[in-house]
DNA sequence: GCGCGCACGC
DNA sequence: GACGTACGTGCGCGCA
């Protein structure tokens, strides 16, 4: 399209078929009970009109009314389901408002009774094309018919135009390379429900469809032989005679619509700014106003009202505009006066551009230059260290060299040969340096230079600050590698390590094999680059307000997870082994048993395949749920509902379950046995989570099972090291539920902790109004869920979804709640608005999460910031009160010399290693430093129970 | 190599 | 049918 001209192009806006897109995006959506004036409609109409102008710069437009709106079509296909009936006067109540609009925008308007603008190009593909204008025409879906040589020539989704017939659904979708049968109803300017009737049968699938018009031609003789037609099929073909005649009426394009082409009559003019102000004002578009009016926008390329770059159903346009799109965050920093952001972008220029910048790296190799080094080191008071290692796995490399630096554009590169025992001879020479107690050590995830050298026997004994953790506290979000961090902070991109050995892949060389020279400028430059960003970070910690989250809890912490890392946690493989050969006999005779109900072998293992078997060969479900890519929907939920009265689909989950088991954890954790040790080290993401949380990786051992009997049996793999130990567990009990109370002081929860009641039960006691004795087990189940669901943020929708239940309930459980605990309600209302008015929130401890869409004037994007708002700083502050607690631990058992170790963290669980002498003694300590760690707001009491046995089940 | 669907934890 | 459902990691499939 770019080669035409633009003087010789229309376009035409469908408007009315634009208003039910957006209605129909408003009344699909529950939750959205707004009938005010800033409705969806008017604002997508808006929005495309807007991305059209500024986009494409036509000279010449119209908008294509369907004046009888709703239209005898109109009317018809609002007909189809009794339930939307009331579609046409929500409609109706948006047009004046688009008339206005139209009006504003000065566009000229083609009214032509009776007739759809699809009609309308349909005839200008007769007529208009004379004039030498080619027509194209806007559909909600942004889509583009392009009129040429008197047909209409389709782009991506469009439609046949001329004497358009319906054809097979899968015909159409071939033709234009089109995924989903509800796609060719978009293409005709129909809606929704009419996918089940293409070409107009209900139940009759496209396949089946496009077979019955290859065999008798086109539907009318379809329909007129519908006797000869054998068994279900034809009874279905003659049951939806009458709504497959519709559906034909419905999608075809009438070509002889009373319309001339002139070209005057497309020509735009000067909007009408008064008139546009007018209506933005009633609208209450005020940003929009703004923006337009307000500004010299017009349609100045590069000039896009930021304010309007969403599509009709409300989603973030990107990079659909030529002009350079604001990036949200920095629309923030715009709309709030947010200084730190102006700040940030200051910085980016502020910073040293390191490669203009004279900077003398130096290889030191030479005993006596290592001892000069070592002297000045001594000395310094800030030094940034840096480690290059043979991989990745702290627990499984060989040092390669060391840099270190303690002024910018200064740094000094150690390398360590192969040997070992020369390397330990180099790092000897070191100690006094690593032991220093009055020194900062600066660095860029230290935990990994830390484990390094921990394995070599050194440890560092200075307070830390990690740079990597510092952008961590500064910016949750966002990526954080030292390319990135340099290239934000500083202005300069460094070398990056795939330079030196080579992309990843089996390819890629070890660190061992690059040339000394070429290491020691890319190690150099590292920890230069480590030091300055440091000098960069320091400042951006004191005014974001986050030092004591950086230097309480995350700095400390890393030396912890270290120590944790290092140690491991030993897994009985005999156990898995036996395990696995168990869990491939169940899943092999479960596999079986569902090729034999389903009559056919296919690969149980795919999604694809199985969705196939179950909805197209079994025909389980006719209404199958699909996702978005057009396969077939066959998660747990969906198999559950089928479960009662299939027992194939019994079957196919204990597969899943088996399968599942088996490749995740019983046949990988012994692969991740570390040869040395003979344990599995997991390494924990400290910078990951953006609500504090931490994660762990390779394994994961913060996801092994315990929901079902099956997934259970793997912890009793988890075994202590030796046989003079046992696993002590200690979890938080109901920490976020507490936390809640604590921070909302919502007296009615805050008293059922104090008084040590189950909450789940107090809940459903206040809910259902009876006594707590009186509870029963299924309000005591719904109530667990409602708590559970304040957690996440979760509204009606969700819970009506996890409980089965009609939304109507879910809704009256959750007013009730919000009575009962009118302090959680106002604290959920103040938070929001706490994070309207700061764009973050936070943590008892400080964390912050910026939340730069809880402005959004898309209520999606906006309930998506307003949920975190909500459960950040629960689950943030959760995440805090164990770090330190973990923080705690340690350091008492350092104190006391405790060969007892802990071992592992599940977000509100610890497991430690013990030694069985120990167990008695160090039980209380782990519990009061667990209590005691995080004091919460309103003496709600923080509660922690401990157990110990001979596997991780056990000692849960 | 990557996106996706699915499934495990808290 | 499409919209949404806290925070994570990892597996196998299917495609490029």
């Amino acid at each position: 399209m770019e080669n035409q001209s633009n003087d010789k192009k229309v376009f035409l806006l469908d408007a009315l078929a634009l208003i039910f897109r957006a209605y129909y995006a408003l009344i699909r959506n529950p939750r959205i009970t707004s009938k005010g004036k800033n409705t969806n409609a008017q604002f997508g109409f808006i929005n495309t009109l807007l991305d059209l102008i500024n986009n494409q710069k036509p000279t010449h437009m119209a908008v294509c009314f369907d004046t009888q709106a709703p239209t005898e079509r109109h009317t018809e296909f609002t007909d189809y389901k009794a339930n939307r009936q009331e579609a046409p006067e929500d409609l109706l109540a948006a047009i004046p408002d688009i008339k206005k609009l139209i009006r504003g925008f000065n566009i000229p308007v083609l009214e032509v009774d009776g007739y759809e603008a699809d009609d309308v190009i349909g005839t200008l593909s007769k007529k208009g094309a004379a004039a030498g204008y080619e027509v194209f025409m806007v559909t909600p879906d942004k889509d583009y018919g392009q009129l040429v040589d008197g047909n209409i020539k389709i782009y991506k989704p469009g439609y046949q135009g001329g004497d358009a017939e319906i054809l097979g659904a899968k015909e159409v979708c071939e033709k234009w390379n089109i995924k989903e049968v509800h796609q060719v109803i978009d293409i005709l300017g129909l809606m929704g429900d009419a996918v089940d009737n293409i070409p107009g049968i209900a139940g009759v699938g496209e396949k089946t469809a496009a077979k019955l018009l290859a065999e008798y031609g086109t539907l009318e003789n379809v329909l007129e032989n519908a006797d000869k037609i054998k068994g279900a099929l034809g009874e279905k073909v003659r049951n939806g005679k009458n709504s497959a005649i519709l559906s034909k009426k419905l999608a075809t394009i009438i070509t002889n619509v009373p319309i001339e082409f002139h070209e005057e009559d497309f020509r735009l003019k000067e909007w009408n700014r008064d008139l546009l102000k007018e209506v933005f004002i009633e609208l209450e578009f005020k940003t929009v106003a703004k923006r337009i009016l307000g500004e010299e926008l017009s349609i100045v390329p590069g000039a896009v009202p930021q304010g309007v770059q969403t599509d009709l159903f409300g989603n973030a346009v990107e990079g659909k505009s030529k002009a350079e799109p604001k990036t949200p965050k920095a629309e923030v920093a715009e709309e709030t006066g947010d200084t730190d952001r102006a700040e940030d972008g200051d910085i980016v220029h502020a910073g040293k551009n390191i490669q203009n910048t004279a900077h003398q790296y130096r290889t030191i190799q030479e005993e006596a230059a290592i001892k000069n080094l070592v002297k000045e080191l001594l000395e310094e008071k800030e030094i940034c260290f840096d480690t290059e290692t043979t991989g990745i796995d702290a627990n499984d490399v060989e040092l390669v060299g060391m840099s270190f630096s303690f002024k910018p554009g200064e740094a000094y590169y150690i390398p360590c040969p192969a040997d070992q025992e020369a390397t330990r001879a180099i790092l000897k020479q070191f100690e006094p340096v690593f032991n220093r107690k009055d020194v900062l050590w600066i660095g860029q995830n230290l935990k990994y230079d830390m484990l390094v050298l921990k394995w070599y026997g050194y440890e560092l004994f200075g307070e830390t600050f990690d740079t990597m953790l510092a952008h961590y506290v500064i910016e949750p979000d966002g990526k954080r590698s030292m390319d990135m961090l340099s290239a934000r902070f500083l202005g300069y991109e460094p070398v990056h390590i795939e330079e030196l050995i080579g992309k990843k892949g089996k390819n890629q060389l070890n660190m061992r094999d690059v040339a000394i020279d070429k290491i020691s400028d890319y190690a150099a430059e590292d920890a230069d680059i480590t030091l300055q960003l440091k000098q960069v970070l320091s400042p951006l910690i004191k005014s974001k307000e986050v030092e004591k989250v950086f230097h309480e809890v995350e700095n400390p912490l890393a030396k912890v997870l270290m120590e944790m890392e290092y140690e491991g946690v030993k897994v009985d493989q005999d156990f898995l082994h036996e395990y696995s050969k168990e869990l491939e006999r169940e899943a092999a005779k479960a596999e079986d048993s569902v090729y034999e109900q389903a009559g056919v072998k296919f690969n149980l293992a795919s999604p694809k395949q199985l969705g196939e078997v179950l909805f197209e060969k079994l025909k389980l479900d006719p209404k199958a749920r699909k996702t978005k890519t057009g396969q077939y929907a066959t998660g747990e939920d969906v198999l559950m509902k089928l479960a009662h009265e299939n027992k194939i689909v019994e079957d196919i989950l204990a597969f899943r379950e088996l399968t599942k088991l088996k490749s995740t954890y019983v046949d990988s954790l012994p692969e991740l046995i570390n040869r040395k040790t003979g344990r599995v080290h997991t390494s924990y993401a400290q910078a990951v989570a953006v609500t504090g949380r931490l994660s762990s990786n390779n394994p994961n051992l913060q996801n092994i099972p315990i929901r079902t009997e099956r997934g259970r049996e793997i912890r009793k793999a988890f075994v202590p090291r030796d046989s003079n130990r046992v696993l002590i567990s200690a979890d938080y009990s109901q920490i976020e539920l507490r936390i809640v109370a604590g921070i909302s002081g919502d007296p009615a929860m805050c008293d059922a902790f104090k008084k040590g009641i189950d909450i789940h039960t107090a809940t459903a006691a206040k809910v259902y109004g009876v006594e707590e004795s009186a509870v029963t087990k299924e309000q005591r189940y719904k109530a667990k869920s409602v708590n559970f669901g304040i957690i996440y943020g979760q509204g009606a929708f969700g819970l009506a979804d996890n409980l089965g239940i009609s939304r109507t309930e879910a809704k009256e459980i959750i007013d009730n709640y919000k009575k009962q605990f009118a302090g959680i309600d106002t604290y959920m209302e103040s938070t929001k608005a706490f994070a309207r008015e700061n764009g973050y929130v936070q943590t008892l401890m400080g964390r912050k999460r910026w939340l730069r869409d809880i402005n959004s004037s898309n209520f999606t994007v906006r309930g998506f910031a307003e949920r975190n708002a909500i459960n950040s700083p629960i689950q943030g502050t959760a995440a805090d009160m164990i770090k330190l607690a973990m923080i705690k631990v340690y350091h008492e058992f350092r104190k006391h010399k405790f060969e007892s170790r802990m071992i592992l963290q599940v977000h509100d669980e610890l497991v430690f290693d013990a030694v069985k002498e120990e167990v008695e003694t160090i039980k209380p300590i782990i519990l009061d430093c667990m209590r005691s760690a995080l004091p919460l707001p309103n003496e709600v009491p923080v509660e922690a129970e401990i157990g110990s046995g001979i596997n991780w089940l056990e000692a849960h």
